[in-house]
DNA sequence: CTAACAAATTGGAATGGTTCTAAGTAGCAA
DNA sequence: TTGCTACTTAGAACCATTCCAATTTGTTAG
């Protein structure tokens, strides 16, 4: 046994192996680019940042990381109208307010309680996965 | 003058002359297809739709048309996820309940007094345009 | 009515984000 | 080592939508 002391599995190693699937560089790099810069990339654009790290990765191996990702519940997917698809590391409910000005796209918290109150809006008979409140308009820029 | 009373001009035609646009067979059937059947189709849905009375019309005219239609406000524009681009003929406000087996949508009536509730929680700084509420999930057929 | 002009339609090509495919690579197990 | 499977890769294919150039239609002016 070697004297290195293990360090904690991070939670993308754990989440994978959860799910029978590999830790693999492009995983975690792609990871860490979600986890760095919060903000809601496009696939594009996390190819653009991996390839400072990776340059050898495809594009079609950040869309599978991607895809991968979400399906273990580490991101989500964000679309606007029929736009390239974004990803967003906030797990937390939350609403997105997308500015059609600078087409920044910022996180707003929904409390608890106001999406029950809109889930409720719902007659019998319709049983709700998720719900997504999108608001588009123009923000000020922040102080 | 004619001795022919006229009609009341429709909705439509009273809606482009507004916007300075003519109207043409094209947009009076592509509007009728919509006031008639009032459900969410897609352009090529519609396309369909309108060729067993304009079997010569084009795609792109199709799309051209719901494009103008949107501009008068005389239908909404509805995605989900990267589907094609759906249209909707209700004006009222409401959230739209996406079915997942079926692809269905169903419209949800959208209270004002929520609808205000959910517009509250943006900060200072953000002037929303439209507000957007989407439910994903299963629903029971209707009775 | 005709001529001129602008608006609208048309078919087909181009676009762009995403997915698919087939071939290669990498890690693990017997 | 071999085999097995997961994963990555480049590029082709896909498909909803937009663009383009040519034609048709409608409107207005003479
Ligand atoms: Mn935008
Ligand atoms: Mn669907
Ligand atoms: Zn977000
Ligand atoms: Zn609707």
């Amino acid at each position: 046994m070697p004297s290195v002391i293990m360090n904690p599995p991070d939670a993308l190693a754990q989440r994978l192996a959860d799910s029978g699937l590999r830790s693999t560089p492009q995983r975690e790099f792609i990871y860490g680019v979600l986890m760095k810069k919060r903000d809601h990339p496009t696939a594009d654009e996390v190819y653009a940042r991996v390839r400072a790290d990776l340059p050898s990765i495809s594009l079609a191996t950040v869309y599978n990381c991607l895809e991968t990702l979400v399906q273990c519940g580490l991101i989500r997917v964000v679309n606007f109208e029929r736009g390239p698809t974004r990803y967003c590391p906030n797990l937390s409910p939350h609403a997105h307010f997308h500015d059609e000005q600078s087409g920044t796209i910022h996180d707003i918290d929904l409390p608890a309680d106001l999406l029950e109150k809109v889930a409720s809006i719902l007659p019998p008979g319709f049983d709700a996965k998720s719900v997504e409140v999108t608001f588009r308009g123009k923000s000020q820029p922040a102080a």
